[in-house]
DNA sequence: GCTTATTGCTTAACCGATAAAGTTAGCGGT
DNA sequence: ACCGCTAACTTTATCGGTTAAGCAATAAGC
C-alpha cells in the first residue's frame, strides 16, 4: 500500500510475508518457487491490483522494450499508414513505440532524438525533416551503439540500414507511363536536392526523359518541399513561365494537390489542359476528381520491413551490417495521363 | 566507459576523482557545487558524451514526464490532426508522449493501456474504440487514482473528464441545413448505439427532424461503424430497402466516403439524384467530387484542449473534479446539400 | 551412514539517478 | 583561542525491480 495507490512488490512480500524477491521470482514463474507459493503471490497481487514497474525492471533489465519513432508529420497518408504498420509490427515482438513528430523541423527533430536516447530507447526508426542538413546527431547515435533505421526520408553515408521505396524506378516507371500516353511536355514539381528523395525521383524523371530523347526544360523543374504548399507555388511558378507543359508529375501526392489546387485558380481544366500524375497516393485520392494516377508507395510494407530490419539488429548486435532495403512501387491508373 | 557505451554518472566521477552526486548536482546547477568544478563536470560529461538516463531519474522521481496516448486508429483526418495537435501541446510542457494504437479493437485497448499504466505514464488521454463495451479497464485506472481524460470518443459515468466537440449540436447543424436547403427524406447512416458519439449525433439528427415535423422512417436510419466499410454498407441496405432518401447524413466522413462508394457502384449521381452531408470532413475533401458539405470538428482543438485538461489534473492532482467541454462545431458548405 | 543434489527460500548487491543527512576546511568575529 | 557559519563535498538511503550468491532442510546415491 504505498502511498502514491501504486503496489509494489514489497507490499505482497509484507502481506504474505515472505521476500520481494520470491514474489519477483514468483510473479515471472522463476522455477526456484513453490507452486503452492506462486499461487499465494499471484492471488495476492490480483487482489491488491499490481501492476510491474517497467521502468524499475528495465533499469535493471538495460533493454526497455521500446523503440524510438521520429516522423516529420503524420497526417498524411503515407507516413499514417506506414506508422500503423510500424506499431503493428513492434506490438507482434512486444515492443512498445515512442513516437516523436518533428513537424518537419530539424531542430525538433534533434530535441527528439536527444529524448529518446535518455530514455534508452532499443532502436530508433527515422524519416528525417524534409530541411535536415546536419548529420550530427546521428553521428552522436552511431557513436553510442545505438540501431538505427531510416526509412522513406533517408540519409546515406553515416552506417545506417534504409528501408525505401523504389524512388528512382517508380518515378521512372510514372514519367516513363506519361511518355507512352504521348505526352512530350513532361514538367517536375520536385523536393529539395538535397534529401534523397527528392535526388532519386528527379533521377527517375531524367532518365525517362532522356530514354525517350525528349527536352527538358528549366522552366519546367521547380524545386520545393513535399507538402501541398509546395505544390501550389511550384504550379504558380510554371504558369509564370508562359510556357505550360502538357504535363506535371509532382514529387508526392500533397504536392499533386498543390498543383490541383493552383489549377483550380486558374481556369484550365484537368487533364484536358493541363495533366498531373504523381508519386504516391492516397487513400482518398479515388474520390479525388479526377482521381490521379500515381505511382503507390508500399507505405505498409516499408513500415513493417524497417521495424523488423531494426529488431533484428537490437536483437544481433553483433553482426549487424549496413542494408539498403529497396522496396518496389507499381502505378495505379487513375483519371489523369490517359492519353494526348 | 560501461560495457553498453552509455556513459553514467559515475563515469564522469570517476574521471574527476569526486562523488557521483557532485556530478548529478554540478549538471543540475545546484548552488552545493563550486563553479570550477561545475566546469569542469560539463567539459568532462560532453567529452564523454554522456546523455542522463531518464528511467532512473525517474524512479525516484515518481513523475515519467510522459503521457500516455490511446487511439482507435491514426491513418484518418480527424485522429491524425488530434494527434499532432497533443504531441505539440504535450512536448509544450516538456512531456513525452506514449502513443498506442487499438485499432479498433477493445481488447488491444485493454493491453495497451495496462502496458502504459505498468511504464508510470503521468496520465492518460483515450479515445475508446467503436467496439469498447467493458469499463473494467478504466474503473481499475480509476482505482489505481491515474488522471485520465477522454477525448471524441468518451465514456460517461465513471469520473473521468472529456473533451468533444458538440456532436449533438453539429448533427443538428448539419440535418438543420439540409432542411432549410429544401431536403424533407432525410437517411442516416449512424454510429453504434453504444457509443457517445453516435447516440449524440443520432440525437441532433432526430431532434432537427422532428422540429421540422419530419417523419422519420425505420429504413432511413441505419448504425454500423464509423468507418468506410460501414458507410458503404449501410448506403447499400438503404438502396436495397427501394424508399431512397433525397439526402443522407453521414455519422462520419469515412462513412460518407463510403456512401459515395456505394452510390458510384448505382447509376445514381450526387449531387442530382442522392446526396450526402456528413459530420467531420477531412484535409482533402476539397479535392473530393463533389465536395461534401460538412460540420467540421475542431480536432486541433479537441486534442490540445484534452492535454492542458489531463496536464492540469496531473498538476492539481488534489482539486481533480470532473469536466465536460464540449466544443464548438460550425459548418463547412461544399458541393453537396445545395438546395433541392 | 555419509556425501551430494535438489528444493525453496533469503540476503546482499546492483541498475542510474536523486534527496537528505553528514563531514571537513576555512573564515570571521569576539 | 574558541565558537559558529558557510561553502563544497561525501556518505547513506531510496525508487522498484533483477540477478547472483548463500543457506537450511530434505531427498537421493553408493
Amino acid at each position: 500500500m504505498a502511498k502514491s495507490g501504486q503496489v509494489t512488490l514489497t507490499d505482497i512480500a509484507h502481506r504474505l510475508n515472505v521476500s520481494k524477491v520470491t514474489v519477483s521470482k514468483a510473479l515471472r514463474d522463476h522455477p526456484d518457487i513453490g507452486t503452492e507459493t506462486k499461487r499465494l503471490v499471484r492471488e495476492m497481487a490480483r487482489e491488491l491490483g499490481y501492476t510491474p514497474n517497467f521502468i524499475a525492471r528495465n533499469l535493471s533489465a538495460k533493454s526497455t522494450q521500446t523503440l524510438g519513432l521520429v516522423v516529420p508529420k503524420i497526417a498524411h497518408h503515407f507516413f499514417a499508414t506506414a506508422i500503423e504498420a510500424i506499431y503493428s509490427a513492434a506490438s507482434e515482438s512486444n515492443y512498445e513505440i515512442i513516437m516523436t513528430v518533428s513537424q518537419e523541423r530539424a531542430e525538433n527533430e534533434v530535441k527528439h532524438i536527444e529524448t529518446l536516447l535518455a530514455m534508452r530507447v532499443d532502436g530508433l526508426l527515422v524519416s528525417v525533416t524534409e530541411h535536415t542538413k546536419s548529420t550530427a546527431i546521428f553521428e552522436w547515435v552511431r557513436d553510442k551503439g545505438v540501431p538505427l533505421v531510416f526509412f522513406d526520408r533517408t540519409i546515406n553515408g553515416l552506417g545506417f540500414s534504409t528501408v525505401t521505396a523504389d524512388d528512382a524506378g517508380g518515378a521512372y516507371l510514372a514519367v516513363h507511363h506519361a511518355i507512352r500516353q504521348g505526352y512530350t511536355k513532361i514538367a517536375h514539381v520536385a523536393g529539395y536536392a538535397y534529401t534523397n528523395v527528392g535526388r532519386k525521383r528527379m533521377a527517375g524523371y531524367q532518365r525517362a526523359l532522356r530514354e525517350a530523347g525528349l527536352e527538358m526544360r528549366a522552366e519546367w523543374v521547380v524545386k520545393g518541399g513535399f507538402g501541398e504548399q509546395a505544390g501550389h507555388e511550384g504550379f504558380k511558378q510554371i504558369h509564370r513561365s508562359g510556357n505550360l507543359p502538357e504535363i506535371v508529375f509532382a514529387v508526392s501526392y500533397p504536392v499533386a494537390l498543390g498543383i490541383y489546387a493552383g489549377i483550380f485558380e486558374t481556369n484550365l481544366s484537368i487533364p484536358d489542359d493541363i495533366d498531373v500524375i504523381s508519386f504516391g497516393g492516397s487513400h482518398e485520392n479515388k474520390f479525388v476528381s479526377p482521381a490521379i494516377t500515381c505511382v503507390d508507395q508500399p507505405a505498409e510494407e516499408i513500415g513493417r520491413t524497417a521495424t523488423e530490419l531494426l529488431l533484428q539488429e537490437i536483437a544481433n548486435a553483433a553482426e549487424r551490417r549496413e542494408q539498403h532495403l529497396v522496396l518496389p512501387t507499381h502505378l495505379i491508373v487513375g483519371d489523369t495521363c490517359v492519353g494526348k
